[in-house]
DNA sequence: ATTCGGACGGCC
DNA sequence: GCCGTCCGAATT
């Protein structure tokens, strides 16, 4: 019936993504190809189109024989290149991350394409090898359930994980395993993506993959490479060569032909947040891939987030683990202590240190070196009751509390300011901010021991590998070097106190996860290895590393979560700005099964106001914050506004 | 009569 | 966001 159109090249039709991150004009667009262009736009290809008078670029997404838009068509005014860099299955995913952050396709997709480098995408592209088949190392497959998850792999299957690597033996037991899973992908003629938090673990990663799988087999993505690499990276994707990915966090979108596994390394960590909008984990770009995708899907952590429970609890993911009586055969014993019997040794006492930790390092020191973790600095510590010092919360949304000025609380969450408080516990109403960290005494303890050698590793300035000898190793978290051989003789964890008293409703989720990635540096049980974590010796996440028992730690986490309607029990989402503008924000929508809390004055001339839902209703909920975005930018309501759905990460 | 500017609506 | 246009006020 419309053959006539399909004759007239001139009338076929590009649905086209436009340049932009009005809410509001987040939709395709249909622009008309001209005959001169046709053959050149095709689904996938970048294009110029004008919009709202002005060229912009744009992603066409699919070819029609026709419109549903009444008026007159424009042209695409020019095809930038024809080379299909957007896939479909790529643009699904967009989409889909989009949708579940309440943010803008376009956002998303400028983070999931690298930008184009035209030389490179002329030039001709290299071969690919066809990967080394790797010595299996039977890491996964020693873990239990770990060898069935790898046959489902093998056998073209689609198993889900979530995977408790063994904190023990120097820390790359992920590693191992993650080329395990790879390999049982590439049987089964699928590719796979390895996602990493930073660009330092992505060096190591990708050392041990080239490794396994021969050198120029594996692709690697980050925003940290150069513009031309990355974009060969990505197009050997795309043109379906290359099979292996290793990359940071946008590296989840990468476009491999047949994928069969997503692979996310150190799955709680913060770094897997973006910075931009629309604020994507990469954990929860990889649970929606592999839906869509229906791949497979492994997230490691040597503890266990909470989020990942949640879908444990869900049946959503299977689990690889060792039941915690299975680990303790295995990794360091974790003891523990308090830090008040200082006054013992003398020496101890002048530096903050109970005797407990001195002999421990005294014992440890002779059998190899030592690593002392200690939180670092600079960030807002918890208020906490006065008397019977637990942790305050908010009366309005329960999370924590921080001091804003002296004697001033603030919620960290919702930014309500309680006037009076009292503790639910023992109704005490004075709130304290926990003392300041040791980070210095880490300093001072290395010169406790002349002789020994003393190395320190921060973010300024990074140390990667100590040698296997006597050493007093001081590093914050994730500056860890690691210990050659067979990893650290000792492990102690200065100010454990400090670290749970971190503003942030995850502080002690956060603390499990730093102290369980430091303890998988530390040789394992049988060969000596120790560990010491000094301070809160009776708080339950303190006590869990000492069972070795973060997943207990993250099933209760969870059920607190869900009595106190935080993430990720319920789906929120923070609105922040200008006052008209959160006024303007919240009366645009009814917010149907919708908490509003707030608006509070948070700072001068700053607004913030904490939305919240239940999980069962979170699809309305975000579609509902779209609304209200979308209805904002048509209605050209001004000022200043930022939201942010499931917020990770406190300003 | 002509020009300038600010508000508003649509964007294919 | 950005442009186009529509209308009213200011200017000659």
């Amino acid at each position: 019936m419309t053959d006539a159109l399909v004759e007239v090249p001139g009338q076929t039709v590009a649905r086209v993504a436009v340049e932009g991150s009005l809410p509001h004009l987040d939709r395709p667009f249909d622009y008309a190809v001209p005959a001169s262009l046709a053959g050149q736009v095709v689904p996938g290809c970048r294009v110029k189109v004008r919009f709202a008078g002005t060229l912009r670029d744009g992603w066409v997404l699919e070819l029609a024989e026709t419109s549903a838009f009444d008026g007159e068509l424009d042209r695409i005014h020019k095809v930038v290149s024809p080379e299909r860099a957007l896939l479909p299955a790529t643009q699904a995913l967009i989409r889909a991350v989009a949708d579940h952050y309440a943010g803008v396709w376009w956002d998303v997709a400028r983070l999931a394409v690298p930008p184009r480098h035209a030389a490179t995408e002329q030039a001709p592209q290299r071969p690919w090898p066809k990967p080394a088949i790797p010595e299996p190392t039977g890491t996964l497959a020693s873990q239990p359930l770990g060898e069935p998850y790898l046959r489902a792999l093998e056998a073209g299957g689609t198993p889900r994980a979530a995977w408790q690597v063994r904190p023990a033996g120097g820390g790359d037991d992920a590693l191992r395993g993650a080329v395990e899973a790879t390999a049982a992908c590439l049987a089964s003629h699928r590719s796979a993506v390895v996602v990493v938090p930073t660009a330092r673990e992505l060096e190591r990663v990708v050392a041990h993959f080239r490794a396994a799988f021969g050198a120029r087999a594996v692709a690697t993505l980050a925003s940290e490479q150069g513009r031309a690499a990355r974009y060969r990276q990505y197009l050997a994707c795309t043109r379906g060569e290359a099979r292996i990915v290793v990359g940071t966090r946008s590296a989840v979108f990468a476009p491999v032909r047949d994928p069969g596994l997503i692979v996310v390394l150190d799955e709680g960590s913060d770094h897997h947040v973006e910075r931009r909008a629309p604020y994507f984990h990469a954990r929860t770009v990889a649970i929606l891939r592999a839906s869509l995708d229906r791949c497979a899907l492994l997230l490691a952590s040597h503890a266990r987030s909470v989020d990942v429970e949640a879908l444990v609890q869900r049946g959503w993911l299977g689990t690889i683990n060792d039941p915690p009586s299975g680990l303790r055969a295995l990794v360091a014993p974790v003891h523990t202590v308090s830090d008040v019997d200082r006054e013992r040794d003398p020496s101890a006492a002048r530096l903050r240190i109970p005797s407990r930790a001195f002999r421990f390092l005294r014992t440890q020191l002779p059998v190899g070196p030592v690593l002392v973790q200690v939180p670092a600095r600079g960030f807002a510590a918890a208020l906490a009751c006065a008397r019977c010092h637990q942790v305050a919360r908010c009366p309005r949304c329960t999370s924590v509390l921080r001091a804003r000025r002296r004697d001033e609380p603030e919620c960290t969450l919702c930014g309500h300011r309680p006037v009076r408080w009292s503790c639910p516990n023992c109704h005490a109403t004075t709130m304290t901010t926990p003392r300041p960290g040791a980070a210095r005494t880490a300093e001072e303890l290395a010169r406790a021991f002349p002789g020994v050698l003393a190395v320190n590793s921060s973010a300024d300035r990074l140390r990667d590998e100590v040698p296997d000898e006597p050493a007093i190793v001081v590093a914050t978290p994730g500056a860890e070097p690691r210990a050659s051989g067979p990893g650290y003789a000792g492990l102690v964890i200065l100010d454990a106190d400090a670290t749970l008293a971190r503003a942030d409703f995850r502080a002690s989720e956060e603390a499990i996860r730093r102290w369980s990635n430091a303890l998988a540096l530390v040789r394992p049980a049988p060969d000596g290895g120790r560990a010491l974590i000094v301070g809160a010796h009776t708080h339950p996440a303190v006590q869990a590393m000492a069972r070795l028992d973060a997943i207990g730690f993250a099933r209760s986490e969870l059920a607190l979560r869900g009595q106190a309607r935080l993430s990720p029990a319920v789906r929120t989402a923070r609105v922040g700005g200008e006052h008209d503008a959160v006024r303007d924000f919240l009366h645009n929508v009814a917010w149907e099964d919708v908490e509003v809390l707030g608006p509070t004055e948070v700072a001068a001339e700053r607004w913030a106001v904490l939305l919240r839902a239940d999980l069962e209703r979170g699809r309305e909920f975000v579609a509902q914050v779209k609304a209200a975005a979308a209805i904002r930018s048509a209605k050209k309501q001004g000022g200043v506004l930022h939201y942010r759905v499931d917020p990770e990460v406190l300003e």
